[in-house]
DNA sequence: ATAGACTGATATATCGTTATACCTTGCGTC
DNA sequence: GACGCAAGGTATAACGATATATCAGTCTAT
């Protein structure tokens, strides 16, 4: 076979010199079009493709963005990782992808890989256990950062989602629906997103006079949330609605109302979080606070292009609203 | 601040050479302890970690994977993916994603920019319209390849699903309840996939003697899904079971019957294809034909270590085959 | 006592690019 | 016809690492 497909390569194919043939495939400098179109064929003939990262090593250019995230099989994460990829693209970086498991110490050996392996921007949701180092790791090497859901540094690019905003509004509209005593259904550790909810689940009760809450934890899945809601009503029948931490709890404590003959929206009112594809497609379809996780994908790797295109730009944080989604599984409470 | 963390710079921070440095860090050559604990405090000092870009230059040394997927936001794919960042990062093997969305000048693009990006390995779901000119870019690149799902040359890596024997078992199954008109359900466009899967629903209704089969297409969706089920029993009201070309199509049917007062399993038997998370906690549980995505994922990446370790090894083809699981929609028909 | 082997380190070239400075030509100008 | 200038290229160094060869000492064996 040829040769190797190199600018050296190329150049010799081409009879010129090896820097006339990088500014010819970079369109910059002088060159005439004779030149260039004997370059061009060479390259052609040749099946070259540049070396970008050869050409970051001289000139500094990069385009390629880590996103280390807490946990990859998760639509929600899917979703959002799906929408970084596509904006990214289109301006030509290439994500990779690592899993944190949100465990500290195996979070920093993967940021550590990114470091290593050259990218120049990085999208993250931190550990709860993120220890100082990987912080100050981070910023002796310069690395552009946007965190996401979890503000972890007041100095970091952040993109979240009003979490207590968004939980005050799903248990206003409940309460003022007439229920009297509302529950919050699901989360097992107290992450800062899960304390914000719960934040607002409680300011909203105060803001309409209900008196003390209930928080039942549970993890987050479909499984977890169908026991939830089986614990919930033996222990505490009195409660006619229930706002949950993620669709899937929230789709769950739906699944155990109909095994035990009671209908959601009715005997029960139940709220998620996220609106993941199944919210829609459920029987009755879920009401949720919708945040479009798609979207909040690209707004993230936007804030980073946007601090790599501006360095000096201040620190950008903007927290997406979420919004109520009424569906079918809300409703006055039952008549006593 | 103090200087860049090059080896450089760790070099003039120790009082040794650089390639000194190189072989501390790499632990080869011969050091004495004394030079390497020098070494490695002024290394430790710096926050230094090696630049691997600039070591792959040198060496060819390349731990850097592409992941050309057809569908990003699809929990399947997402599992898949996660199996293999699992299993790459054990190696110290970086994984990058990007959606091809089945457009073939789409998918060449993102797979020169892999090139371009310096990927060492690629594993890749081809899209149905390939050209020709994506293959011989790869092969000028020399790029170990693993396909994904869809067998695109006989001389490229391949990890796939045993498709068409894993349906025949879901239709023969049905048989063997009793029923005589099953009918196939999903699907749009004629992929590879889905072909060898009808082929299987056909070779084993001709195994059975129950003669000519029925293949309705829909999107791959659950209210898609929803929409087939309902055309079916108004045209075809004599079909007494379901093989769907997924779980998706196979849960929104069920909700179909649902919807109108019938009950899956009792009055029509339906069986998946994957067991994603949904199908366990369905009510009634979805019967299907299950393979473990992110096993596969880990498959799919240990093929391409597999190969990068030894280029010289034979083509490597494996199917998996998937596992009936049997829950609660399917029975024997319903006495006429 | 001296060749040979081993130890612990270094000098130098190289990977594939890009940045910078420099070198030819040709041409118009005074 | 010497000068300035623009056009069109090239020479060279650098990016941050590794591979290879080499070198100064020390140790061993004869």
């Amino acid at each position: 076979m040829a040769d190797k497909p190199t600018l050296a390569n190329v150049a010799k194919a081409a009879g010129v010199s090896i820097p006339t043939v990088s500014q010819v495939m970079r369109g910059t400098g002088r060159i005439s079009k004779q030149t260039r179109d004997k370059v061009l064929k060479a390259a052609e003939a040749l099946n070259y493709v540049p070396d970008s990262r050869a050409a970051a090593m001289r000139s500094g250019e990069n385009r390629e963005i880590g996103f280390a995230i807490n946990q990859l099989r998760n639509p929600f994460n899917a979703e959002v990782i799906g929408g970084a990829v596509d904006l990214l693209e289109t301006e030509g970086y290439l994500l990779s992808v690592v899993d944190t498991r949100d465990e500290g110490d195996r979070q920093h050996r993967l940021l550590e890989a990114f470091i290593r392996h050259g990218r120049g921007g990085l999208l993250w949701v931190p550990a709860m256990d993120t220890p100082d180092a990987t912080f100050s790791m981070l910023s002796r090497h310069s690395i552009p950062t946007v965190t996401f859901l979890r503000h972890a540094r007041s100095e970091i690019d952040h993109v979240g989602i009003r979490n207590a905003e968004a939980t005050a509004r799903a248990t206003g509209y409940l309460a003022g629906l007439g229920h009297r005593r509302i529950a919050y259904l699901g989360g097992s550790e107290m992450t800062p997103v899960r304390e914000a909810r719960i934040a607002g689940y409680h300011r909203a009760l105060t803001d309409h006079g209900l008196g003390a809450g209930l928080v039942l934890g549970c993890a987050d899945d479909k499984q977890a949330g169908l026991d939830a809601e089986n614990t919930l009503r033996r222990d505490h029948p009195d409660v006619s609605a229930v706002v949950c931490n993620g669709d899937m709890v929230a789709l769950g404590a739906c699944l155990a109302l109909q095994r035990n003959g009671m209908v959601p929206g009715r005997d029960l009112s139940v709220i998620g979080f996220d609106d993941v594809a199944d919210a829609a497609v459920a029987t009755p379809p879920l009401t949720t606070m919708a945040v479009a996780p798609y979207h909040l994908g690209r707004k993230l790797a936007r804030t980073l292009l946007d601090r790599l295109a501006d360095p000096t730009m201040p620190v950008a944080v903007s927290e997406v609203s979420a919004d109520l989604v009424v569906r079918g599984t809300t409703g006055p409470p039952p008549a006593q």
